[in-house]
DNA sequence: GCAAATTTTGACCGTTTGGACAAACGTTAA
DNA sequence: TTAACGTTTGTCCAAACGGTCAAAATTTGC
């Protein structure tokens, strides 16, 4: 597993190279990799597009880098569920940490989502992989719950599967859920209602 | 109300447009609309990209006449949600048909997906008019199954919305779904493991 | 203070893209 | 048969795009 050495880069490397990958997450997780070009990413980080080509060899290794990042975040909730807790309230947090990070990270919850839209072209491997292995433990933890009664009976994948596709949604379809919902339920309180609900949802 | 006059088509015409769009939902429902060009659409069509021009004035129009038939099949299954209908029944059916509409329209459920990622630029007065409208009524209607005590108390917007998010999970995450469950459990099965599920989370 | 190293810029290039156009081809109906 | 109409194609264009490069400007280490 040895990968390539990492670079060693001066301070205005890597204040730049964030600058660049914040601008970069904006623009990608609004048009997706195609859609994105590196003009409107150069203007988003305020610099000239040969600037930026000097920090990043390309397109491509900008959003490396993002995906790369985003998929450690990602996971992290469902790691933190952990065996010796108590059901309930395992659930309860992951539940509760997803919703959070939809509402404070909506931009990467987006970002990944254009990219399993289009096939995962760049992270299947991990799909199939990291991400399989983790899932495939952690359904097993809830599995076992599920069997000493600790949680309504059902298919833990397809649990997980709803957890995710539930508090996902009110990053990626929030436009959807704010025009539903109108300004007065649509209002900042709505992920905390959704949180509510889906408390009642997955543990009622 | 008076929408422009529909022109009159050619047998030819009528043919064309729709191999086009065909071709077209193919392509945007994989990379979205400025991923992608009118040559692949035309190439995807069996047709030169000036005789595609013929039949469409741009990438736009192309794109329009796909959103549009989208809508009306997307609400389908929600308009028919009967308030005169046995509760359980009725939630049971708009579940089972959200996911054969998974299923079967994997790519359309895309196509609308990466339109509400990107901010629903060209439906967002369709969402806030139309769409806003149905769903208001429908969660009266739910909301009134609920106070009679047909349906487990709670939420009748987040309710909706956890059946959209659940079940469109399984056509725009498709690739996530297979890679997670693998080849024994991700085969043609999963729909119906899915819809089970769900009914099992909703109604149980 | 100065030389070396790093950072920034403007000018440029080949390719792709959306779209225009006129000419050619095919079809139909008087 | 032929004129009118519908369809298809090859060619072309301007803008946008990803990326390069050499030179200028700036920062850094001594």
């Amino acid at each position: 597993m040895d990968r390539p050495a990492a670079p060693k880069r001066t301070r205005i490397q890597r204040e730049k190279r964030e600058l660049i990958r914040e601008a970069a997450l904006e623009v990608f997780a609004q048009h997706g990799f195609r859609g994105s070009t590196i003009d409107q990413i150069a203007d988003a980080a305020g610099m000239s597009k040969p600037n930026l080509l000097y920090y990043f060899k390309n397109k491509e290794a900008i959003f490396a880098t993002l995906i790369q990042r985003l998929l450690e975040t990602w996971l992290a909730p469902l790691r933190a569920m952990d065996e010796a807790g108590d059901p309930q309230t395992e659930i309860r947090s992951y539940i509760r940490r997803k919703m959070e990070m939809a509402r404070d990270f909506p931009r990467e919850s987006r970002l990944f989502a254009n990219e399993i839209l289009q096939g995962a072209p760049r992270i299947l491997p991990t799909l199939e992989g990291e991400l399989k292995a983790l899932v495939d433990e952690k359904a097993a933890v809830i599995a076992h719950w599920m069997r000493d009664g600790k949680l309504k009976t059902s298919d833990p994948y397809h649990f997980i599967f709803a957890i995710w596709a539930t508090t996902q949604h009110y990053a990626d379809f929030d436009v959807q859920v704010r025009a539903v919902l109108g300004d007065k339920r649509g209002g900042e309180g709505r992920f905390e209602d959704a949180a509510r609900f889906l408390e009642g949802l997955f543990l009622g």
